[in-house]
RNA sequence: GGGGAGUUCGCAUAGUGGUCUAGUGCGGUCGCCUGCUAAGCGAUUACCAAUAGAAAUAUUGGUCGAGGGUUCAAAUCCCUCACUCCCCGCCA
């Protein structure tokens, strides 16, 4: 969300802007907010004369309502001011509506106009458009067949789906013995991983109120994701960047507790309303699963070396695992409207023998604060928008696809990672154990 | 779940319809005074918006948990909601 000021003053780069974000359409927008925009100020200075002689006008009353009780004569004058009090009235009124009205419908229009991306960021129509910039790892090719992942997990008798079905539905699914245990590793190793680099651990809400979501998303996204407790006023959380964000709403955060380094840990629950492909069988897409995110709220012009940094953890992180990995850079028509720059890393599957989305690292510039209101007093007692980014830590169920299939062994086997050896007391070598 | 009390400037509090331009204390900042250590005096100390200005700032409007209502006028009266504390019940 950009700055209503900032698009009166520069019309052009805003245009500019969206047309590097091939949303043509959306340009008519620009000249569209900044007429309502001015149809509004001018609204709220008549407003506010009607409101200053109103004010005026009711102290008058007060003061001969005072006087009256010596003497009534003054009660005359009274029914006068109320009379030219009410003259004003209906145009205040409607200048209210008014006001009311075009603050909605300007707001509207800035939800929906892009953030101003970075220079840097590649420019395209769609994902086919995103760039790899850099691999870390060799791809493995197996010289065996690598089998589906549920597959794998089932020789350890490590997953039931068919039970998860009964109890719950499509979307779910039950991890068990050493593979739900090496689930619970991996978060636990990605926590510590996480807290070593300075990030301070939370455990936030796993369900919040209405206001909050509509604060962090839209509509449409809250109906297609979000679930609804009944009879209460809470959603369960989608991910826990939405109680990490939603902690900063309407805050005015202090300058010296900047940067603000997070680290949280939750389950996240989506409906995943829409298409489900034929790689989503199993764990990929799932109403439920667990994970770990990092947050970061830091002054504007920290924001691009803490992007770098951050996406950079995740690498760190997996390759610490042992798996390869690269970085996908978003190009302009698929970075989301509110983000300034944002890129995926994708871990190597070997059995499809391409890379998939396993963490996502945006910055977001000033636009979710702006939205949010979130602000900082600056030492000089100014206020100002700090910068907000977020990536995944890991998101296990989705992330063991990719462990699983990097580490089986012809024999059947999985290998663990000498970083996960302490969370899985000891244990190296996972083997197979169905009966 | 039931009952009660609350939410006012960083903190603590005053404020039952007009003299509230929201007071006071503490803390903070600045200045003055006193040649010494918990002293004194004075000033200042919330946010948002519009307008004017190069700017510091000024004027006006709005904000007393949030939203709505009554009124010429709302911190104050009414309604809805959120949150906090206490008691009872239930329960990891």
């Amino acid at each position: 969300m950009l700055d209503i000021k900032f698009v009166r003053e520069n019309p052009e780069i805003v245009k500019e802007n969206i047309r590097k974000k091939f949303q043509d359409r959306k340009l008519p927008l620009v000249d569209e907010v900044i007429a309502l925009d001015k149809e509004n100020r001018e609204a709220i200075v008549e407003a506010n004369n009607l409101r200053a002689s109103r004010n005026s006008l009711s102290k008058q009353i007060g003061a001969l309502m005072a006087q009256s009780k010596s003497d009534p004569s003054k009660l005359e004058e009274v029914e006068k001011i109320k009379a030219q009090v009410e003259a004003n009235a209906a145009r205040l009124a409607e200048l209210e509506a008014k006001e009311a009205e075009l603050e909605v419908k300007v707001r509207a229009i800035l939800l929906q106009i892009p953030n101003i991306i970075d220079p840097s960021v590649p420019i395209g129509k769609d994902d086919t458009f995103n760039v790899e910039v850099q691999r870390f790892g060799e791809p493995k090719v197996p010289n065996f067949e690598i089998p589906y992942h549920t597959d794998i997990m089932e020789t350890f008798n490590g997953v039931d789906m068919d039970a998860a079905g009964r109890v719950s539905g499509n979307g779910f699914y039950y991890l068990m013995g050493d593979i739900a245990r090496l689930h619970s590793a991996i978060l636990a190793y990605a926590r510590d991983f996480m807290i070593n680099k300075g990030f301070t651990y939370c455990i936030p809400p796993f369900m919040i109120h209405g206001n909050v979501v509509e604060g962090v998303m839209s509509q449409t996204d809250m109906d297609v994701m979000m679930y609804k407790i009944e009879g209460e006023d809470l959603y369960l959380i989608g991910t826990s960047e939405h109680s990490m964000i939603g902690k900063f709403i309407d805050q005015i955060i202090p300058e010296s507790s900047l940067p603000q380094t997070l680290t949280s840990y939750s389950p996240c629950f989506r409906k995943e309303k829409g298409a489900h492909g034929i790689e989503e069988r199993g764990v990929y897409r799932i109403h439920q699963f667990e994970k770990q995110e990092m947050i970061v709220v830091c002054k504007p012009e920290d924001s691009m070396a803490w992007y770098e940094k951050m996406w950079r953890f995740s690498v760190e992180l997996f390759r610490s695992m042992d798996i390869p990995v690269r970085q996908l850079e978003c190009c302009s028509g698929d970075l989301a409207d509110l983000k300034v720059k944002s890129c995926d890393i994708e871990a190597w599957s070997p059995r499809q023998q391409k890379y998939f989305e396993v963490c996502s690292c945006s910055n977001l510039g000033d636009a979710q604060s702006r939205r949010l209101k979130m602000r900082v007093k600056g030492a000089d007692g100014k206020m100002y928008l700090p910068h907000t980014l977020n990536n995944t830590v890991v998101a296990p169920p989705r992330m063991l696809i990719a462990f699983l299939e990097n580490h089986l062994q012809p024999d059947g086997s999985v290998t663990i990672p000498e970083v996960l050896w302490s969370y899985m007391g000891g244990t190296k070598v996972l083997i197979p154990n169905k009966k």
